[in-house]
DNA sequence: ATTTTCCTTTACGTAAACGTCAACCTTGAT
DNA sequence: ATCAAGGTTGACGTTTACGTAAAGGAAAAT
């Protein structure tokens, strides 16, 4: 039985294109630890699967994740089959812990978006208050 | 009448403090132009004001905000009283960018709070299961 | 009086996350 | 054959957001 069927590939410029960033940066996720291409000769040649984590490796970059973080997240992930009871237990606090974070930013984000609210409402009380100051320039003008 | 109450005052460290950074870093803040604490001889005395813009700033870096874009939002809210039509345009344009980005966070966040959930659920079957494999251990050795 | 305790400025150092060459394959198209 | 397009490895440069002394003033506690 073939357990390992033939999955799609991505050349580095296809998924700098996909995600928008360059070569540079892919490389240095690699560097990094956090993308492992096949290669082909020299060229790399990604998989299905290094997609998905330079998918979640931007994601966490966007919610204020360290390259380093996401990479331990990917390893303990990696991990949990071959993991014993100590390494789990770590895990697990990891990840409270990023739940934890993730719960304060959900609130920060929350309060932001009011407060942009607030200032955007603002914003479009002065500019009215703007348009109808012109308006009365050109009558008297 | 008096229209200007006075209000609390803070030290830099009180500030530091309180919001657990250093006052190097306060100090930094204020020479990007994010606080303008008043001063009495040489030493600097913070307003609520300042208080309340320390806030949105670390706020705004957890948000993943640089220090320039949350200056830049400052700059902008105080001067929507005297901004002209072209400033206020821009600015609800900035505005509205901001609201987007939110919200892909807030989307990003969801889905990373999803999988955090799966990954711990994951860690702790796998927690289970080694625990079982010691209590075989104990019954057999 | 002198020693802490805060505060100040100035200035150089640093880690993270790439940007930007340079110098070099290789491979398909003209 | 050559040449443009895309790939590779160094290696040094850059920006952001502070850290870390160094050197000193001023006030409060002992």
């Amino acid at each position: 039985m073939n357990t390992t069927p033939k999955l799609r590939t991505y050349s580095i410029s296809d998924l700098a294109k996909e995600f928008d960033v360059t070569t540079r940066t892919i490389r240095f996720y690699e560097q990094q630890g956090l993308l492992n291409p096949a290669r082909q000769g020299q060229t790399r040649i990604y998989s299905p699967k290094d997609r998905v984590r330079l998918m979640l490796t931007l994601r966490g970059k966007r919610l204020g994740f360290s390259l380093a973080e996401s990479k331990e997240l990917f390893d303990m992930y990696d991990s949990t089959t071959e993991g014993d009871e100590k390494q789990l237990l770590y895990m697990l606090n990891i990840l409270e812990k990023k739940q934890a974070d993730m719960r304060q930013q959900l609130r920060d984000i929350q309060r932001l978006q009011e407060e942009l609210n607030n200032a955007e409402e603002r914003c479009r009380d002065a500019l009215s208050k703007v348009r109808v100051g012109k308006r009365q320039k050109q009558k008297t003008g």
